[in-house]
DNA sequence: AAGCTAGACAACCGCACACGG
DNA sequence: ACCGTGTGCGGTTGTCTAGCT
């Protein structure tokens, strides 16, 4: 007997979301905020299934979401914290207040990925491809290094314990990744091709000489403006928390704004005037 | 102009986890 | 401890669109 599914789908609506439902649901949203998501659909007149719902919440109609191209910053920022933690979306995504997890793949999955390949590593270990072929000779190192790259739930402390070591100095007081510094070094055909050289440099850089611990305290700001857990669920964006009345930072500012973006529903289909908005947005 | 293709992104699906009863 | 429910997450699929032939 199977798990029973999170709605009725008889008469339910499929695919892309018309600008009306949109409409229902941050109105909805932002007059009643959000209890329990099984309920919004029916409460707000639409025709969705909760769970879709609330990937069109948090996806694309959050007011805090920040649209637009990633820059090559936040791409290497990616990149790196991939490298430590793998394909655990929601977490990556938890360093880059504005960004979704389903945002941060798909950016991956088109763009970075080939970005990588392209300069000669694997986006799935994180080593130049010529590695894999040694791993291939090499069972055991296999086995030791896919165990720090592949990644499954329930093994989030070991896996950034094991990120910690990576980060380890090694014994030559070097920081980062020694297999990666001496790939780098033995890979002839990129002696003579500076660009992807210098390319291969800064990703060495990010995934050999990054402090992570450094670099999470610099997102320190972010992460701690945006909310304690900084996920963007319900804690990023609360209606309920803008509506109490004892919530006084930033209050008027937050209703002109909520107001400024609802009148500027229309606009959101064409997410340039939305990015305008999040210079005044909810600065939670 | 029409058809085709690849890329980008939105949306869905199913599983796992958390939590309350 | 067990069960049911709601939610979160990651993988996958679907859809749209721009560019090319």
């Amino acid at each position: 007997m199977g798990r029973q599914p999170c709605c009725d789908k008889v008469g339910l609506k499929r695919g892309p979301w018309t600008i009306e439902e949109d409409h229902k649901l941050m109105n909805f949203i932002l007059n009643n905020g959000i209890h329990c998501w099984r309920m919004v659909p029916k409460l707000a007149g639409l025709l969705r299934c909760g769970k879709s719902c609330r990937l069109r919440w948090i996806n694309y109609l959050r007011p805090d979401l920040k649209r637009g191209s990633f820059t090559e910053t936040e791409e290497n920022q990616i990149i790196q914290l991939h490298s430590c933690i793998g394909n655990r979306w929601s977490k990556i995504a938890s360093h880059f207040p504005g960004r979704t997890d389903n945002e941060i793949k798909n950016h991956w999955n088109t763009r970075i990925k080939k970005r990588l390949k392209h300069l000669g590593v694997d986006p799935l270990t994180h080593k130049p491809i010529e590695q894999k072929e040694n791993i291939e000779e090499n069972k055991q190192t296999i086995t030791r290094e896919d165990s720090s790259s592949s990644i499954s739930q329930g093994q989030e402390e070991s896996q950034d314990s094991g990120l910690e070591a990576k980060l380890q100095q090694d014994g030559n007081g070097n920081r980062g990744f020694p297999e990666f510094n001496d790939k780098l070094q033995n890979v002839p055909e990129l002696a003579g091709f500076d660009e992807t050289n210098d390319l291969l440099k800064n990703y060495e850089m990010f995934c050999g000489s990054l402090d992570l611990g450094t670099f999470l305290l610099n997102q320190g700001t972010n992460i701690n403006n945006t909310s304690t857990s900084n996920s963007y669920s319900t804690s990023s964006f609360s209606v309920e928390e803008s509506n109490n009345p004892s919530i006084s930072i930033g209050e008027s500012i937050q209703e002109h704004s909520l107001q400024k973006w609802m009148d500027s529903v229309d606009s959101m289909l064409s997410w340039d005037g939305f990015n305008n908005l999040e210079q005044d947005l909810f600065f939670f």
